[in-house]
DNA sequence: TAATCTACCTAACGTTTGTTAGAAAATAAA
DNA sequence: TTTATTTTCTAACAAACGTTAGGTAGATTA
């Protein structure tokens, strides 16, 4: 009995995979669900046994990887760092979160669009909740000297914004550690790119 | 005679205005014809006396927008400034095409993968082209103690991508203008986020 | 062994898609 | 006003789409 639930788990798992992998090389609306079959080894219709739409996919995807990201989000929040140490370790999660996730997190930061009315503006009030929060850890740095004097608004997205491009280009052949991403990217972000 | 072609044209400019508006709101995938149609005020077989295919219409506002972003960086290159002038020049740049072309450059970033094989390595290379002039005016300013000694390649990618974010936030209403916004963003990636 | 359940299959459905053919209307030239 | 040209229309195409219905093979349970 608990064999067969972990069987029916996995295969859902080895599908939002497969779409994420998919819908990322190809876009949401350029993948079909032949398409996705195919990678998954079974034909269309019987996708249908594990998922109920084409859209939930997208959905669970961008529930899983919205839901992560706050959920890592707080745990930062909740310890007893300095804001300069919280967002360092921010700046890590987003790189780790690329580097392990990359399929999903490149889906949702994409193709959310795609979303149904109703699952697009829950979706957006998670991003939002998740950008205030980002935020007033910058407001509370700015405050209490540790950061700049910055528009927050400005910086916050400049620093998601910037923390993006990581999926179109990190390979892990390509010689550089997660580690040194990390730490070249927080120096790059805290320090800036002028000498002096 | 002449006014019979600039009439086509006009026609053909509105038509890539509009499609670059439905495919920023919906992605390239997710607009029909008959969506564009119904935005320029014609039926959807009327649209192919002026443009070839579907995918033509992406072809040209992906390759408009990436000319344009290339002669700029030229005009950029061939100035006798410093290179930490440059590129603030090029940050200016990225926000104004942001900002007065939003939709296209929107459409460019994120539709770019549904052009066709021919095109699609085609545009690659554009784009390749841009990063490497602009990587190779960040190793200048590294050479030259103009810029902090950082790997230029996670340097460009942060940079580029963090301009970006503008237009999904940016709108003429919320009080900020083009320069200051320009400023600001120009201040956050010269001297970073962390207060000395 | 018989009954049940799981996980897939084939076949097909109604829509929507991008696109073409050819006629009709609007505009310009003679 | 007639003729020619430009622009848009209606109607329809084949293909692809997401999805449903119903059946079947194989494993599990009774």
């Amino acid at each position: 009995m608990p064999l067969l639930k972990k069987n029916k788990v996995n295969k859902l798992d080895l599908i939002l995979m497969e779409a994420a992998k998919l819908f990322r090389q190809k876009g949401f609306g350029g993948t079909s669900m032949r398409d996705l079959a195919e990678q998954v080894g079974m034909e269309a219709a019987s996708l249908y046994y594990h998922i109920g739409s084409k859209e939930e996919i997208l959905e669970k995807i961008c529930f899983n990887v919205a839901r992560t990201y706050i959920s890592h989000l707080e745990e930062i929040e909740q310890t007893n760092e300095s804001n300069l140490e919280k967002l360092k370790e921010l700046i890590r999660l987003h790189v780790r979160m690329m580097i392990t996730n990359g399929s999903e997190v490149s889906v949702t930061n994409h193709d959310w669009k795609y979303l149904s009315d109703e699952k697009l503006s829950e979706f957006k009030e998670l991003r939002s909740f998740y950008e205030k929060r980002v935020q007033s850890l910058l407001d509370q740095g700015v405050n209490e000297g540790e950061f700049a004097k910055v528009n927050t608004t400005i910086a916050l997205y400049t620093l998601l914004s910037s923390l993006r491009w990581i999926e179109h280009w990190w390979k892990p052949q390509r010689g550089i550690s997660a580690k040194e991403l990390e730490n070249s990217i927080i120096t790059i972000i805290l320090n800036g790119l002028e000498n002096k």
